[in-house]
DNA sequence: CGGATAGTTGACTACCCTCAAGGTATGTGG
DNA sequence: CCACATACCTTGAGGGTAGTCAACTATCCG
């Protein structure tokens, strides 16, 4: 059981930053022993369908999207490991958004209803599902203010800096570098912009010395001006946990080039 | 106490659309017994406090919004009578937006522990409570679509075809017209534009006899092309309610103009 | 009748989009 | 090993949507 919930990084999330006891956690742990491996750009949720499913990611990057009748795309969420990719989905009759991967990756479906009878039996697990639903929705509303009243340079240094604290979280930092395995275009839709868009404000974060970029990865060099462009702070994404219950390991003012993650410590 | 109900809207909108009994209704209903009166532009909730209630609006129009350091502002959320204005206050320790009147209004605000003790006991006002926080999220999830991927045109469309719906919904719409008590330069905060340029669309609008306005009333003059024009779709509303419990009471097409709102009928 | 608030208009600007072409990296098959 | 395809990144030129700034008007209200 130990074994198994080293590699998985939802539980382990939620251990960190919930009040959520050991039984309920094993249960939780339970329901995501079904594993399944997806390849880049499958589509994991159809836009419109009753879910059946709910969706946790365990590996890999996945998003949340919406289309537009002409084929514009908006990207509502990127999804990394240890997220929920369709929370709704539990209060929902029918879907309004689409999910699919980015990368390779490992899903565990789990089945809504069971999910939903172990948040009616355990207070606490509704508790802690409605902290996840609450945390989506400060995510989405500073999104939204990003998109209305950020530049472009602005969104995409924001962007690189929420992408650094939620991967330092789960361990996924490196240093200063994190590995980001997603297209310009992606990014783009995102942020709302075009992909040539984002590409040249890449290169003038680059020629500035804020970023580096080589293959995949993406080298935070100056933590304190990229926040400062991008005028970052933390906060929404609510890193104390419910109720205060988890450490606050990373702190108000995220410290330059973060510690080893607090979540993967925490389940040594 | 029926009678107090029926200008509850908040607990007339959970009746309709969630499958509460009338002992949770009751329940809620009580916790509502507090109201007080708010002039227009009085802050509810200030940004980054550690909230002690929540809040149910009864009447008037309100606003969640963010401030970026420069003054900048973006509001994430236009509340109706019947809206929860901070839902994200029951599972978050510190808020990370603030809440504010947009014009006089009526408030209820509730204890936080009590309301957290109320979802703990009965598992079905956690899951109406989880179904609010839903709701809220695809509308942020819209209008992030909204604002990255439609023109200014099409969001002040969709914002207007939005609030038909969402005031039909709870009995505010007369006719093919409803009350707009806000500015242009609120409308613009929400829809991540400048007043000036709202002014301009609205009078496109108008010249094209989509809608017509005068002192604070909207009259839609041509739904199906106003429809058109905002592509909206008002599938993310989620008014068949919590897992399809309520009435499909306006149908997936919006009607062109709408019948009496079938919340109000229904607590009759 | 001031004074304040909100709506309207015009001239100018700029940020970001569009379109299109070229460059680079990787993988595949002959 | 090379030819070729594909996917992604990069660069340039030009244009349009929406922003900025500023003045003017309308309306309400004390």
């Amino acid at each position: 059981v130990a074994a198994t919930r080293l590699n998985n990084l939802f539980v382990a999330r939620l251990r960190a930053l919930t009040s959520l006891g050991e039984v309920e956690l094993t249960a939780l742990d339970t329901l995501c022993s079904d594993r399944r491996h997806y390849r880049a750009r499958s589509e994991l949720v159809v836009d419109g369908s009753h879910p059946e499913r709910v969706h946790v990611l365990l590996e890999g990057c996945a998003c949340r999207y919406k289309l537009l009748s002409d084929g514009r795309r908006q990207i509502t969420a990127l999804l990394i490991p240890g997220d929920l990719c369709d929370i709704d989905a539990l209060h929902v009759w029918r879907g309004d958004f689409a999910v699919a991967t980015l990368t390779p990756a490992t899903v565990a479906p789990i089945s809504r209803p069971q999910l939903r009878r172990l948040a009616a039996e355990h207070a606490r697990i509704a508790d802690a599902l409605g902290w996840l639903g609450a945390v989506e929705n400060a995510m989405l509303a500073e999104r939204n203010a990003c998109l209305g009243r950020r530049s472009a340079r602005e969104h995409v240094a924001h962007l690189i800096c929420e992408l650094f604290v939620r991967l330092a979280v789960i361990g996924r930092v490196e240093g200063d570098s994190y590995s980001l395995p997603i297209t310009q275009e992606e990014i783009a839709d995102v942020l709302g912009l075009t992909s040539v868009h984002v590409n040249r404000v890449l290169q003038s974060l680059r020629s500035e010395r804020l970023i580096e970029q080589q293959g995949g990865t993406l080298k935070v060099c100056d933590w304190q001006a990229l926040r400062k462009a991008a005028g970052f702070r933390p906060d929404y994404l609510h890193l104390e946990g419910l109720d205060g219950a988890g450490v606050d390991g990373l702190g108000a003012a995220m410290p330059p080039f973060v510690r080893p993650a607090f979540v993967a410590d925490r389940h040594v």
